[in-house]
Order: C-alpha cells, then sequence, then structure tokens
DNA sequence: TCTTTGACTTAGAAATATTTTC
DNA sequence: GAAAATATTTCTAAGTCAAAGA
C-alpha cells in the first residue's frame, strides 16, 4: 500500500467496476411437480416461485414456527391471482411435499454430476469471478466480496424474529445505486437501467439496493484481502494498542466514578466496567417489534441479572442471563466488587423487571465519554483489546520445547479462553456426537495396539536375557514400536480433548475480527509456521501483518 | 437535543470443497 | 472410488457508531 491517504476523507482515486451479477431468473416447476390444496393445484409462475420457498425449506424447523408461517402466508397471497387468492385461505390445507422432494431430487442429482459436468459447472463460476469478482481501485486490481445479488427467499431472522418467513424480494438493476469513478460506469442488463450512478469517493462500496424487510440498505464491497480493509483493520488494532497504553489510569477513573454522587455517571462507570471486564457489546437501543429482543450493555433490563450478596463461598455476585446479538444467550456468574454490588442494588430499586437497568446511560452518552478518554476509543475497542491482550498473554506460557502439534493444540487452547470471553457460540455440529464415539472407537484400538505392543516387548525382553545375546534387534524394534504407539495415543487424546473442549465454541469469529495477527505471526519466534495456523483466506486478509510483524512484535 | 440514516464490522449457519476412511 | 468426515467458503443478518436530519 501507498502510505498517507488523504487526509479529506477520501477513500480512493479511482473506481471501475462491472457492476453486480443478478439472480438468476425464476425457472417455472416441471409439470411433473404438483402441489395439492385439497386437491391438485396449477399456480402462477410468480405464486409458484414463492411457493418453492417454502418448499425448499420443509425440513427445517423455521416452517414449524406460528410467526414464520403467518408471514410468509401473507406475503404469499400477496403474489397470487385473485382466483388463487380466494382459493388458498389455510396454509395448513397446503400441501408442498411434492416440491420439497423435486429439490431434494435434484441436489441429489446435483451431487451425483459426472466429473466432467462438475468440472464444466467449476469453469463457469470461474469465468463469473474473473469477469464480475474483481475491480480496480486506484492503481490495484482488487477482489470484490459480494458480487452477486442477494437472490429472493424468505427472510430468516436469528432468534425469536417477529418478521421470520416474510418475503425478501426479487433485486433488479433498477433497484441498484452504482457507485464509481466519473470516468466509465457498469452497462446495466440489456433493456434495463441502473436506479442511480454515483460518483462518491468518500465511501468504500461499488453498489447498493434498500432491502425490503427492514428498509436497510445493503453493499457490495471489497474483499477482506483489499487494501481499503486491511488498512481499516490494521487501524482497529492500533487504536486498540493504544488503549493498552492508558487502560490503567481509565481503569483507575472508572473505579472513582463508581463513588459520584451523580447517578449517571455511576451508572457510567458501573457499564463500562462490565464492558471492559466482561468484554460486553455497547448495546444500542433497538426498535421494538422490528427485530428479536436481544442486548448489550447499555440496554441491558432488571430482568438480566440477578444480585447474590453470598453465593457458596463467594460474596456479592451478579448472575447475568440475556440474549445478544444473534440472540446468542450470554450466562454468567460473577463475583464482582463490593462497591459495583451496591451500586447495582442501588440502580435496581423502586424498577420492573422490563426496566432499563442504566436508566440514564445510552451508548451515545457512554462513547462520547469513552472518547474525551483517549482518542477513537468507543466501547468495541475494549473488546478488541482485551481479546488480543488475553491471546498473547496466553501464549507467553506456551513452552519451548513442546512439538509443533502441542504448540498448535497451546494456541487452539488460547484462542478458546478468548472465544469464550468474547461469548462466540456455535450449535454444536450435528454430527458431534459421531464424531466423538468414532474418535473414541480409534483410542481404544490404540489402546489395544499398545497392550500389544508392551506384551511383545515383554516377550522380547525375556528371550534376550535367556539367550544371552551382546544385542537383540528385535527388542529395540518392540521398544520404538511401543514408543511410536504412545505417541499416537496421545495425539488421539489430545485431539479428543480439544475438540470436547470446543463442542460449543466457535474459534473462527475472535481470530478474523479480535485477535491482533500480527501476535499469531510472531508465533514464528516458537517456529511455528504461520500456515499452521492461519489458512490461505486468512493469509490473505492478514497478508499486511505478515508483512509486518517480526517475531518480537508485542501487542 | 433527539431521532434516523448510512456505512461499515462482526456473526453463526449453511453450502461447498477437500481430505480421510473404508 | 464412494461415502463419510472435516475444513473452507459463502451468505447475509445483526451489530456498532458517527453524521445527517428534524
Amino acid at each position: 500500500w501507498e502510505e498517507e491517504r488523504s487526509t479529506d476523507g477520501s477513500k480512493w482515486r479511482f473506481l471501475e467496476h462491472k457492476g453486480p451479477v443478478f439472480a438468476p431468473p425464476y425457472e417455472p416447476l416441471p409439470d411433473k411437480v404438483k402441489f395439492y390444496y385439497d386437491k391438485l393445484m396449477k399456480l402462477s409462475a410468480p405464486a409458484e416461485e414463492v411457493a418453492t420457498f417454502f418448499g425448499k425449506m420443509l425440513d427445517h424447523e423455521y416452517t414449524t414456527k406460528d410467526i414464520f408461517r403467518k408471514n410468509f402466508f401473507k406475503d404469499w397471497r400477496k403474489e397470487m391471482t385473485s382466483e388463487e387468492k380466494s382459493k388458498i385461505t389455510d396454509l395448513n390445507k397446503c400441501n408442498f411435499s411434492d416440491m420439497n422432494e423435486y429439490f431434494k431430487t435434484q441436489s441429489e442429482a446435483r451431487k451425483q454430476m459426472s466429473k466432467q459436468e462438475k468440472q464444466k459447472i467449476k469453469e463457469e463460476n470461474e469465468r463469473l469471478l474473473q469477469e464480475y469478482g474483481f475491480c480496480i481501485m486506484d492503481n490495484h486490481k482488487e477482489r470484490i466480496g459480494n458480487f452477486r445479488i442477494e437472490p429472493p427467499g424468505l427472510f430468516r431472522g436469528r432468534g425469536d424474529h417477529p418478521k421470520m418467513g416474510m418475503l425478501k424480494r426479487r433485486i433488479r438493476p433498477e433497484d441498484i445505486i452504482i457507485n464509481c469513478s466519473d470516468s466509465k460506469h457498469p452497462k446495466p442488463p440489456q433493456g434495463t437501467k441502473w436506479k442511480e450512478v454515483r460518483h462518491d469517493n468518500k465511501v468504500t462500496w461499488l453498489a447498493s439496493w434498500t432491502e425490503n424487510i427492514q428498509g436497510s440498505i445493503k453493499y457490495i464491497m471489497l474483499n477482506p484481502s483489499s487494501r481499503i480493509k486491511g488498512e481499516k483493520d490494521w487501524q482497529k488494532y492500533e487504536t486498540a494498542r493504544r488503549l493498552k497504553k492508558c487502560v490503567d489510569r481509565i481503569r483507575n477513573q472508572y473505579r472513582e466514578d463508581w463513588k459520584s454522587k451523580e447517578m449517571r455517571i455511576r451508572q457510567r462507570a458501573v457499564a463500562l466496567y462490565f464492558i471492559d471486564k466482561l468484554a460486553l457489546r455497547a448495546g444500542n437501543e433497538k426498535e421494538e417489534g422490528e427485530t428479536a429482543d436481544t442486548v448489550g450493555c447499555c440496554s441491558l433490563r432488571v430482568e438480566h441479572i440477578k444480585l447474590y450478596p453470598k453465593m457458596d463461598d463467594q460474596e456479592y455476585v451478579v448472575e447475568f442471563d440475556f440474549l445478544g446479538k444473534d440472540s446468542i444467550r450470554y450466562y454468567n456468574k460473577i463475583p464482582v466488587e463490593k462497591r459495583v454490588f451496591k451500586n447495582l442494588q442501588l440502580f435496581l430499586e423502586n424498577k420492573q423487571p422490563e426496566d432499563d437497568l442504566f436508566d440514564r446511560l445510552n451508548t451515545s452518552i457512554l462513547n462520547k465519554h469513552l472518547q474525551e478518554l483517549m482518542d477513537g476509543l468507543t466501547a468495541k475497542v475494549f473488546r478488541t483489546y482485551n481479546a488480543s491482550i488475553t491471546l498473547q498473554q496466553q501464549l507467553k506460557e506456551l513452552s519451548c520445547d513442546d512439538s509443533i502439534p502441542a504448540k498448535i493444540l497451546s494456541y487452539n487452547r488460547a484462542n478458546r479462553a478468548v472465544a469464550i470471553l468474547c461469548n462466540h457460540q456455535r450449535a454444536p455440529p450435528k454430527t458431534f456426537e459421531k464424531s466423538m464415539q468414532n474418535l473414541q472407537t480409534k483410542i481404544d484400538e490404540k489402546q489395544n495396539q499398545l497392550s500389544t505392543a508392551k506384551k511383545q516387548l515383554k516377550a522380547a525382553k525375556a528371550d534376550h536375557k535367556a539367550s544371552h545375546d551382546e544385542k537383540s534387534k528385535t527388542l529395540e524394534v518392540k521398544r520404538k514400536a511401543v514408543q511410536r504407539i504412545e505417541e499416537q495415543l496421545m495425539k488421539l487424546q489430545v485431539q479428543a480433548t480439544d475438540r470436547e473442549e470446543n463442542k460449543q465454541i466457535a474459534l473462527g469469529t475472535s481470530k478474523l475480527n479480535y485477535l491482533d495477527p500480527r501476535i499469531s505471526v510472531a508465533c514464528k519466534k516458537w517456529s511455528v509456521p504461520i500456515e499452521k495456523i492461519y489458512n490461505k483466506t486468512q493469509r490473505e486478509k492478514f497478508a499486511w501483518a505478515i508483512d509486518m510483524a517480526e517475531k518480537d512484535y508485542e501487542f
């Protein structure tokens, strides 16, 4: 990257691209695929298309949920002809199972395609990528992140989303705003027009459209490997490193503020303590009824915490139980300092469960305060800082004389500590139990092998003694075999532990978004090659860090 | 000042590709 | 060489936060 970008807020000087790739048009079902409403019924193409969205999802839990069904049916009816509308009045009487069968057969057929057919599809995708997947920004050819427009379908919100099942409409060129240099712009598909072509170099997106579920804007932007994303990422970690330099001061400050005579300052200070200690998100307020009911720090309600003056052998315990981003549950019991506890009791006085815990605070107030404490400081910087510093500390304990696989395991453990801190969870993989069993079987087999090998070694020893040979080759061989099997067994056991501990924890998010990649690059000081830590895509995203960091790098 | 909008990062699930196992 | 297991990539929803608008 060239040094020193402009100071006037412009993000680029030149931008040229081919525009987005649209979803393929709807292909009507073959006549053999039936839809029944009591009896056989042939749907109009628009109604049929929306029906297929539902038919494809029949095995999904979504289609059993009342809200999903209600929203879907309402939007589906909008696509029906008046005749269809008058006939189809009850979703429960609709039979999509033939459609569902058909799509299953189709996807099975796709799997069974010959090598050449698969190759052909691959080549076609590659051609599309080459044509639409790149742009020129300033002097570089850059990979675009999402050059395909989202196809129409049924909205799948996370958690208890009031809009789940609504129809996500098809996006046409007339919906798209193109952003590029004013020299030349992409052509819209034959016979269509763009909504607008603009030339705004204060933003980084190439195209945008307004989505119909929430009315929010969606963007086409560059891949994480691009200069514009990389520089921003680097900047993010530099801000977190600046926090490292003044975090002690800030911590002392908020501890002082716990004693403030002003309620809003106490609330701010307690909230900041949670953000720092527990890595909670800021918690913007959300429009009620438009989204799932989730919260972050500033939007915590009385019902989300419980106070225990004494719990087992601990004092001043706070129990958190709430749904955070993506409706992932945050559950934690944590002893806090007496002052924090007393403040919380005060905040709870005379409130109902559904009242805000921090009624004098919001993210805007909090971030304005943080900005005064350090330039560029916001609530999310604490997550970045605490994640990265945790990784670095955990890695310090890495032992020099471990093997590479053992070091990788330790790295994963450190990564896991961060993921736990940030509450990055996943649904246990569907095949988890099975795969655990398989691994256990392998371990058992290996143990049997080991005992056999040990017996053989013993026998060889006895032979050796009896024969009084100078040296016995078999003895050595058997000894080696035992050693080898022991190692293999160890490896399997380690793998089992690692997998078990990872059951419900997602490592990817922290690896990609919270851990300063230069810390990982510096693992070369333990002769851990970067390829063992990052796969190809990750190395592309973190190219800047791989270039920059030496083994003495300190976060 | 308060609310809304816009731009961007962060998130887990699902789809797809690759590797391993039988 | 197929099927199963695992790793990677894609997808798009759901956050954060500053700036614009009322």
